[in-house]
DNA sequence: CTTGAAAAGAACTGCCT
DNA sequence: AGGCAGTTCTTTTCAAG
């Protein structure tokens, strides 16, 4: 699909906050309000909009801690791939699992209430895994999100 | 703030899709319209539900490769966290900026066209940065993001 | 491609239990 | 805290310029 200025400018309002209205789009960017509505519309139906997701903050719950994860496995194959993303997908703290290509097999995103639970979480869910070989840890301090390239 | 298993059960349903509607999670979950609107808004004021973001779709706008980099500085010290981070801030391949401790000093997220694409953003816009030392690469195969913990 | 109207539905408020 | 009833605002569709 082929985006305009205004459908990257939709895009970036949305990016910031996925709560605005269609009709205060409208308002901001000269649009009549059906015309701004349609035009979100198109870009769920391209799939570049493919949904509106939560913006929890792990702090206020009491998730003080955020690690990320490199890990290899020991033995590759199939079958521990599959093992490995069942087992770890099952661990509540792992926020996100990345198969990647590289020095590491997964890169993981996991959150603990404070680093003697990270601790726990490491040694008694993660490196109890029967395929993980080298694990490396990379705590967060802070994070800064941008909306990305739109086209 | 204190969560029970109602709140809990209205962030993971927001959590896959935060576009629901707080009737169609009152008629989920058995409560009134009013009530699981207030529940929300509680979540809101607390912080946890820190607002709600856009699921963007890199693949649909072109963007075919994403790839985790971890930096390590060659100096250190305040001046060149700083200089860096504006400077790394500006790449709009750049989609998050994780300050982190371990064996790098930032993780970031960048995507780009192609490989070939992403060779030139990590030639001529990354690795041209002075203060850049070591570089990590894992291009990413597949992802899962999962809601985490929820107290 | 746009406007304007209208129906449906969602958000928000006050009052009551 | 939870529910009911009502008001206001958005969303969504549609007819028409």
């Amino acid at each position: 699909m082929d985006l305009d200025d205004t459908d990257r400018a939709l895009l970036r309002a949305l990016a910031q906050d996925a709560s605005v209205s269609a009709g205060a789009l409208a308002r901001r960017f000269g649009l009549s309000q059906p015309t701004a509505w349609r035009r979100v519309r198109r870009l769920e139906e391209a799939g570049i909009l493919a949904g509106r997701r939560l913006d929890l903050d792990p702090a206020a719950l009491g998730f003080g801690v955020t690690v990320f994860l490199g890990v290899k496995l020991a033995a590759r194959g199939r079958v521990s791939l599959e093992d490995f993303e069942r087992a770890i997908t099952a661990i509540p703290e792992v926020q996100a699992v990345h198969h990647v290509l590289g020095r590491y097999d997964y890169r993981l995103r996991v959150v603990a209430r404070d680093l003697s639970d990270f601790e726990r979480v490491l040694r008694r869910r993660i490196m109890t895994l029967p395929a993980v070989g080298e694990i490396e840890a990379n705590v967060l301090l802070s994070e800064e999100r941008r909306p990305g390239p739109l086209g």
